[in-house]
DNA sequence: AATGAATGAGGGTTCATTCAT
DNA sequence: GATGAATGAACCCTCATTCAT
């Protein structure tokens, strides 16, 4: 049914099991008492825009709680209405950005059961939702760096691919496409690994500069399939 | 002859022209005059030593310049006669352990031409060394994460495994062993970034709790083979 | 007739000469508008109760307007309509307790001349007031020291005792049962000091744990007898 | 040989077992490594010098941090390198008073062995003292209000004081010179307490303003005396 | 070379009070 | 009257770096 998948969601519906009631990106230690008016609403959002942006431009360390409040066009004093501090200015940041990020709304390969068509498809989602939000995976290796609760925080983000990507290949094993020999935990934490780590240093920062996307995709996709010997153009057993 | 090594000396004399006159870890912006008197030469090191024993035990912004002169039991302004600042003892830290790091002095798979051997020879030198200096792998991680000079460290460090490694998988293509549809680079960022992203994640971060170094090579090992299409014992020889 | 008294009643009616128009325990600058409405009445009611938890769980300074109000649940803003500002409250406050602390309604020793008994009964009263009021005790030591307009309450609300109870003293003298020789002014502040103070660190702080209350009050009583040279069963009649 | 003491030696050299080592008014958690240098020690002593004018200018909370640097002339650094925040120097300006508080060098009743004589001499030597630092007093009043620290320091001291007396209380009634009946510890306790707080009333505040100095020792010579029944002018046997 | 005190700009944070809704 | 968000002056404290001894 379905296989390899960095967010692919071709078994919505049923991972409910997962990580419980809803994998949240925020350390919930640090949180706020949420606005009760609508002016309150608007105002933590706009906190939260400046701070994204102020952040993306000069790194969390160097950005200081004035140059939020400036972006933001409001008191130092209301900065402290809505959030403790920059943490958790941070934290509702990447809050909103989890959305995208954990569930991409991959390219829904319909109607195919090729395994290999599902992992291109499942590769190119997670790419792309990692290109958009480029920026902000840089800030958060920064952050996960300097802080625990951020580290902690990546690592259940990390987790959450792992698991997925590990039931997908225990499925492949299963239905035979796939060397049964490995280990799916370890093999998926390795080849996740890759290609996050991949993302990180090309598309985050640039390296190697210059890679086509495309080229990118195939290639990642190419080398999970092989790792695990999945057939290029398996047969599409119905 | 040689193959994919994360820091195999096979093809030891010959990457002079890699990262130019000498691929020191230090960016070469920050270095002091070295001491000249032996009873200097002492201080230096011990200062170095102390840095990073403090560096360790909390983190690069943690570390105050008073905790590593209290840790060499010297004065404040004693620092500066080694170093301009923070930043430039920890380089020097690197610099240290460079030499480990780099060179992790491989087990010289005598005798073999078996490119599955060597790989994992390779493999196992590599991550026995970043066992080895898995604290201060997480302190790069930090320090690059904070300071461009040092995160282009990074990816020299990151360069010079990539290029070594390309240049393997470009050997085993030509020789016919290995899948010549990827492209050598990119499949090299690939892999060498599962491998050094598993050992940060494993080794120095502890995730996965528990999973056993062997298994963590072979598993590695194996991945990286099947990624190429290199058979597992290939008849390498001729 | 009487004697001395911390708090007795006695010579209730007479002492409108004392402090001007009524002895109020709140400076009268900090006065705001009483309310209109009778819901108004109760809002402000609950506010100083609240108020009075608060303080005497976090003491004055660390005592924060929204902990009053988040206790009182209502909103900052309404904290405004009823008060200017914390020590407004504060002196609402202890105006309720002022009842209580001025006139401990003494046991009334009813039927009895006998000055010593008189003089027990006045310390046990106004003991027992105190060990009531105990927390507010230490909370208006606090403000006292930190607010003048309060130092003045409280020297006010010394000096009603003061003068009580060198009144009492002087027509002891009078009537040959104290010594002269003593000026009953200067006495009064001597010995209601010793009450008060040792009420104040033996109740309301607790030092020299666990003194015995009647003990207390007949070691307080005979030496303030004593003090005097009143007899201790003085054949107080005629 | 001796009796009732505020502060008297009249039995130096053996309280040595009374507090230990030596009763510090500074809590010991709060120091901060003493200055190694001669110019450190100089600008350790202009801070606390500095502090003292500041806190006895403008009370303990409204004494910014600046403003005792500024009269010490030095930078709000400098404050750091010798105290960890407001409390330390405050402590340590206690510490500076403490020998002239709690040895007020009496004045040597030298060659009596009066009881009365000896309380008088005792209660002049303390009540000088207080006078001498009446400011501090109403400081430590203020900060003991405040943090609990300094509660349990002015707890302290004020046990030293009433240990002390209760010895003398204890050995006059040995000598059958003191009511017998009544428990020492505690009527130390009242009549030490009476004793500070008639100081810190006229004294420190200013009550009962123009009190004359000579009658206020005696009136509480006068009124201790008599509370024990210490005869006035007691058979100063040999 | 070594020492350790001196510096001071700069940031985070608090919270009583005001005010728009 | 009630609400709760908005304000911003004020202050504490840090610590890399310099410099007199």
């Amino acid at each position: 049914m379905n296989s390899a998948s960095h967010s692919g969601r071709g078994d919505a519906g049923r991972d409910a099991d997962w990580d419980g009631p809803a994998p949240s990106m925020a350390p919930a230690d640090l949180l706020h008492d949420p606005p009760v008016t609508q002016r309150g609403a608007r105002r933590r959002a706009e906190l939260i825009a400046a701070a994204r942006v102020v952040f993306e431009r000069s790194g969390f360390l160097d950005s200081k709680l004035t140059d939020i409040t400036r972006e933001a066009k409001c008191s130092t004093g209301s900065f402290y209405t809505y959030f403790n501090n920059k943490e958790e200015v941070f934290a509702a940041v990447l809050q909103e950005a989890q959305e995208d990020m954990l569930h991409p709304g991959m390219g829904r390969v319909a109607g195919t059961d090729d395994p290999y068509a599902v992992l291109e498809a499942s590769n190119r989602a997670y790419l792309e939702a990692y290109r958009r939000n480029a920026r902000l995976m840089v800030l958060l290796e920064q952050v996960a760096s300097i802080d625990p609760r951020f580290r902690e925080l990546r690592r259940r983000r990390g987790e959450t691919f792992i698991r997925r990507n590990a039931r997908s290949i225990a499925d492949l094993q299963k239905r035979g496409i796939a060397d049964p020999e490995i280990d799916p935990m370890l093999a998926s934490r390795a080849l996740s690994g890759m290609v996050s780590r991949l993302a990180y240093s090309t598309l985050a920062l640039g390296d190697g500069d210059g890679v086509d996307f495309d080229v990118l995709v195939s290639t990642l996709t190419r080398l999970w399939a092989n790792a695990l010997r999945i057939p290029e153009r398996a047969a599409a057993t119905t």
